[in-house]
DNA sequence: TCTGGGGTCCTAGGACCC
DNA sequence: TCTGGGGTCCTAGGACCC
């Protein structure tokens, strides 16, 4: 592969920008997104600079923010201009290439190997970043290196409004002498982890050795050690963001109940909420999740399989209530959570054959023309399985599902 | 007088099959 | 009467990120 040029492009405060730019009074000024604040849930979402050197953090419960910084403005969040703001963002991006990649809604990757050819990185970056500023009043950083890892630490590394260029041969002077916890994928509680193994700069684990790393700590520790190195193949793509796994709400209760009156009452409001995304979605669910938890923070999960695949808050609440039943531990909740996964497009949901009602010569019959159409269709040879039911199938068949339906569905 | 809500990815054990 | 090894699927939970 040759050298790439990959740009990490990050927004700054991006929601607390946002709304400098839609009210200009607030520029210069200490300033929070926080939700629901006189309930529980008032927690920091982003704070502008300003209030970011008084001590407020991100998570911070809003009492806390205050009392640190009295003057601070409390704005609720307006998703929707944050969300056309993240739109025309990404719109700018892709006037230059289309190799961007939105990684959330205020950063993202762009490739620039092409698009550059021989031009300046550099150049490239101010204009982009200058651009931002003056055409939509939003401040970014922008990290450039020879891949994705880099570029995002790079990005990290200058803030607000900084340009910096990350390259291999600046990897020990620029990357191995931060902290552990500076790098990405590594959170507070591997950190714990690694500095009990004598582990705290992106350097010591560039150099640990492998045996000691695998045996410690897996082999998602040997990823980490290669992107310490500087090593990353993986590649800008645009089409990421479309491919979405599961769809789920959850909300912190005004406070917390046994009520089961209440209980359902949420449940149901969820299973509506979700229901109206997987429509704007076009998408069915396979599988459903509840999630619980107490008081005292514990969480559980119990999650289930399903046979068809749904989509209506009806069928989305059947699931649920019936997994709450055996799930809750008749103790104080704090929070409810439902998701959906498994997902396939809708108009293919229905295409399965339902196979039950066949004797075992028409349903090898019914397979075959399948699998002769998908042959024409495809191109390639597909493979069959009949023969693994599952024992919640044997019960209850509706549905034969193989692992070719499977990939058809996901074609 | 603590700790939101949206996700992704990984692991580990048990069931089940050949 | 005893009982391997490889593989997949499902479920629960944990870590991490923005």
């Amino acid at each position: 592969m040759s050298r790439r040029v990959i740009f990490h492009i990050d927004m700054n405060s991006f929601y607390a920008s946002v709304e400098m730019a839609y009210n200009p009074d607030l520029k210069n000024k200490p300033i929070a997104i926080a939700g629901n604040v006189e309930k529980r849930k008032g927690i920091i979402v982003t704070s502008s600079y300003e209030a970011r050197a008084k001590g407020v953090k991100t998570t911070m419960p809003v009492w806390k923010a205050l009392k640190l910084c009295p003057n601070l403005i409390l704005l609720p969040p307006h998703f929707q201009r944050y969300k056309e703001a993240s739109q025309a963002m990404f719109e700018l991006l892709k006037g230059y290439t289309p190799l961007v990649e939105p990684v959330s809604i205020d950063e993202g990757f762009l490739d620039a190997t092409y698009y550059l050819q021989e031009g300046n990185p550099i150049q490239l970056a101010e204009e982009i970043q200058s651009r931002l500023l003056k055409e939509m009043d939003l401040p970014c950083s922008i990290g450039i290196a020879p891949n994705k890892f880099l570029a995002k630490m790079a990005s990290d590394m200058k803030k607000p409004k900084g340009i910096t260029v990350l390259r291999k041969r600046d990897i020990p002077q620029m990357l191995w002498p931060l902290d552990i916890s500076e790098m990405y994928g590594i959170g507070k509680r591997t950190v714990e982890k690694w500095k009990k193994y004598k582990i705290t700069t992106i350097g010591e684990l560039a150099l640990a050795e492998p045996h000691f790393l695998e045996q410690h700590f897996g082999s998602h520790a040997i990823d980490l050690k290669e992107r310490a190195q500087g090593i990353d193949n993986r590649v800008i793509d645009p089409n990421s963001i479309y491919e979405f796994k599961s769809i789920g709400h959850s909300t912190t209760l005004p406070y917390d109940t046994m009520n089961e009156e209440k209980i359902n009452k949420e449940l149901k409001r969820l299973a509506q909420l979700v229901e109206l995304r997987l429509k704007r979605k076009g998408v069915c669910a396979f599988g459903v999740q509840l999630m619980i938890r107490y008081a005292d923070w514990k969480t559980t999960t119990k999650s289930y399989q399903l046979d068809n695949p749904i989509q209506s808050a009806d069928e989305i609440y059947q699931e649920i209530s019936r997994l709450f039943l055996i799930s809750w531990n008749n103790q104080y909740i704090r929070l409810l959570g439902i998701s959906t996964y498994d997902l396939v497009e809708q108009q293919h949901a229905y295409k399965q054959l339902d196979l039950f009602h066949y004797k075992e010569e028409e349903k090898k019959h019914q397979l075959k023309q399948m699998v002769d159409q998908m042959k024409a269709k495809f191109g390639a040879d597909v493979f069959v399985k009949t023969d693994q039911l599952s024992k919640k199938e044997e019960k209850e068949p509706s549905y034969i599902r193989t692992s070719f339906q499977r990939d058809f569905l996901d074609q």
